[in-house]
Order: structure tokens, then sequence, then C-alpha cells
DNA sequence: TAATAATCTTACATTTTTGTAATAATACAA
DNA sequence: TTGTATTATTACAAAAATGTAAGATTATTA
């Protein structure tokens, strides 16, 4: 269940929300003192905070950038002051979205659950889509229409290395150093010899010829 | 070079947009025939589109789905109805933010940049940040402090799914489904022992009992 | 408390991954 | 074309990862 956490100072207001977001299937908690409000609200663990950009005696802004510096959660800033100003403020310093009282509540959800969905789907991207195939970096495989094949520790940061930069010659002493933090030394051929057992791997999945050798210059991934 | 694409039909208001955009700094392209609109905006790779929803003789609801089909290009519309339903249904359909004409185009280029930002950002997060450690999938290494230690593939997978799911208990079933895809059959004693090795490596970086056994039930990290 | 079931630990054999060495192939310049 | 530097290939040995077996712990319940 998705949890909202509330930083609303107005008890009519907060006591509306409250209802409105539990009736619609999200757990709420809020906060309802102030004197200590960035501890409270990191130390609450929730999927997308409101927050009241004027809070008494708080500095709304410094609140804003101390969440974002620890934490990526959507947060939606409620301000009563309609000047541009402030939008343009609260784009700045870290806030997804701004709402400016009085406002349509039925907005503010449909508006809530799109952030949330993006955030949850931001959580760990861990495919890399290169269109025609896709790298799977937690399990180490690549997947090319329905067929797919394991790849070594080495394979993978080389592959993941080209397609990040695909189009781009990427010389040889950059990937070595991607692939060996330049820390051990390791023999110029062993790269070679780690290319050659990538190429065969990815001419099993029918991809002949996807990454080029650039003579004196490196390689490229088509 | 940051890309905006702009499909606007109102030649002044397009003009003025290409100018402004280019003025600061991105490069700009727009469509001014609109009867191959859907494959004209997917065929340029741009970095984010600004979309007005009403085209003659074409339907921007159905435009702005058919490239959230292919693409996770950031999309704003542009929308002369100031009336609710147009922003919900702006919402729903896949698009990032929605302004109504007339609007001020310091707002706009403030909203472009910051929702750039996120999709750059998002192209490949391969690091789950778990707050007292840090899992990268493409080393295979779990960081903490600035101590670092290889994990292998089945302990980087273990390690991910708890994290994801940090606070729930996680069944040895689903734990056995997700590291051996249910094909082998592999001996449920094997899974305890991949446990301690990964425990161990967890220890040996002081989180001690991060991994809690729920006996008869699974795992639970902390 | 004793019995039982669940989980853990350790040691070991097998398989996989990795780096090196020796040799071959290739592109490019003289 | 020939010589040279760069990259590729193959085979092999060392290192790492993995699964299994056997026995040890631990928690739960009768």
């Amino acid at each position: 269940m998705q949890k909202i956490l509330i930083v609303e100072d107005d008890e009519k207001l907060r006591k509306e929300l409250e209802i409105f977001f539990t009736n619609n299937g999200y757990e709420v908690e809020s906060l309802k003192t102030f004197d200590n409000t960035i501890q409270d609200i990191l130390n609450i663990n929730s999927n997308l905070i409101l927050l009241d950009i004027n809070l008494p005696g708080v500095d709304g802004e410094y609140i804003c950038r101390e969440i974002r510096k620890c934490s990526d959660v959507p947060i939606i800033i409620i301000t009563s002051k309609d000047n541009e100003m402030d939008e343009l403020l609260s784009i700045n310093y870290g806030a997804d979205h701004y709402i400016t009282k009085p406002f349509n509540i039925q907005i503010l959800l449909a508006k809530t659950a799109s952030l949330m969905r993006r955030s949850n789907m931001e959580k760990v991207q861990d495919k890399i889509n290169a269109g025609d195939f896709v790298v799977n970096l937690s399990n180490s495989t690549i997947i090319k229409n329905d067929k797919k094949i394991d790849l070594t520790k080495n394979e993978l940061k080389i592959l993941k290395y080209l397609t990040e930069q695909r189009g781009k010659i990427v010389s040889r002493e950059e990937i070595m150093e991607y692939l060996w933090d330049s820390e051990s030394f390791v023999d110029d051929n062993t790269l070679s010899v780690n290319m050659t057992r990538l190429r065969n791997k990815l001419e099993e999945l029918g991809l002949k010829e996807l990454i080029e050798t650039k003579r004196g210059q490196g390689y490229i991934l088509k």
C-alpha cells in the first residue's frame, strides 16, 4: 500500500486530505507539529509528500532541499500565493509539482497517482533497452527476441559500456580502465580475449558484427 | 545538445517557441505538416516533445498514447481549453505536464529543463541506494562507506531482491524462483548456503544481522 | 523437556570464469 | 608488396563460483 505523508498546518485542509486519500486507497500519515519537521519527515518512510510551503515558523524551501538530499520521494508543494515566482522556485528546489490553494482535489489525486507511478518505475531500472537487444544487469544476461544468453561479469561490463555509448568510438584504454579499475595490471591482450568471447556470444544471438573494431582507435557498437 | 521537438500548428506560436528555445541553448526541430504526425514524431529523436493537443484533423490524445508505446521521452501538452477534464486526461494518457495557452514562457523553460534532467537521470539507474549501503548492479558490488566488496551473481541477486522489498518478509520459495528460474531443480539447502555466503560478506562490511531469518516464513532485510 | 522441522555451517568436488602465452590474422604505411 | 604494429584466436592453467552432502544449530510445539 502506498503511503502519503501530509505536512500541512491548516487543520481543516489536513483532515480533508487525510479522509480523501484514505478513501482512495492510500495509507495516510500527517505531521501536526512542526518543531522538528525535517527529522519527522525523514523518519516517516512515505511514497509521496504533500508539503505546505508556508508552515508557521518553518522555511519550506529549506525543508524541500533537505529532503532531496536524502531521498527521491516525490514532493508536491502546496502554496497559497499564486504568483509565478513561487512556481519557479518550487521547480528549482526539487519539488515535483506544485498546487495553489484552493485546488481541485481530483486533479491532485491524478497528479499524486502519476508521480507515484513514475517514482515506482524508477526504482531500479536494471535493463538497458538497446532497441535490437536488451541487457539485463541484475541477471547478467542479454536477450534478443526470445533467446537469452548468460554473460560473464567481464562480458557484461564491456557490453554495458559500449551500449551506453552506442555510436561512439570507445578506446581500448577506456574499456580496460572500466573493466579493471586500473588497479591490477592486466595484459592488453586480455581485453582482446574478452572481446572475442563477448562477440561469440553476440553471434550466437544473431548479432553479427555488432561490435566493430576501429583499428588504432578502439571499438564501436553499431 | 538537448533537442526539443515542437508539434504546433499555430505558426506564430511555433516560431516564438523555436526562437526562444534556440536562444536558450537547445536544438529545436518542429513539425509543420500533420498528415503523418506519429511517424514524423517517432522519426525525430528528441529529448522532449512539446505537443499541441488540438492539431487540425489529428487526435492529440491518440498521438500521445502512441508515442508512449515506443518511447519514454517527456511530453508537454499544450492546450487552449482551460477546463479540468483536459488536465485529467492529459495526465492519464501519458503526458508529463500540460500548459494552457497563453502561458508564461519562463515557466515553460523551467519545466522543460526539469523534465529533461529527470529523464536523463533515468537512463540507466544501475545502483540501488539503500541508505546505509549501495548495491551496484553492473559491477556486482556492495559499497558501504568507502569499503567495497565483490558479490557473486547469486549473492547479488539475493541482495537485490531483498533490498527491493526491504522491510517485507520474502519467502524462500520466492527467492529460489528468482535465483534459478524454477528451471533446474536445485536443492533447498543450496539457498541456505548462498545465504550464509552473502551474510558473511555483509558482515565484512559491518552490516551485521542485516538479513534476518523469519523461521517458517522467509527472510527480511531490516 | 523432548521431538521435530527448519535453517545453518563446513568441507569438498564440479563447473565456470578468468588471465596468460603462443600463434595467427589483419590493416596500414613505407 | 613487404614490414610492422595492432588486433584476434586458440589452448591451457589458475582462480573463483557454485551445488551437494553430512552434520550442527536453532526455534517451535507437543
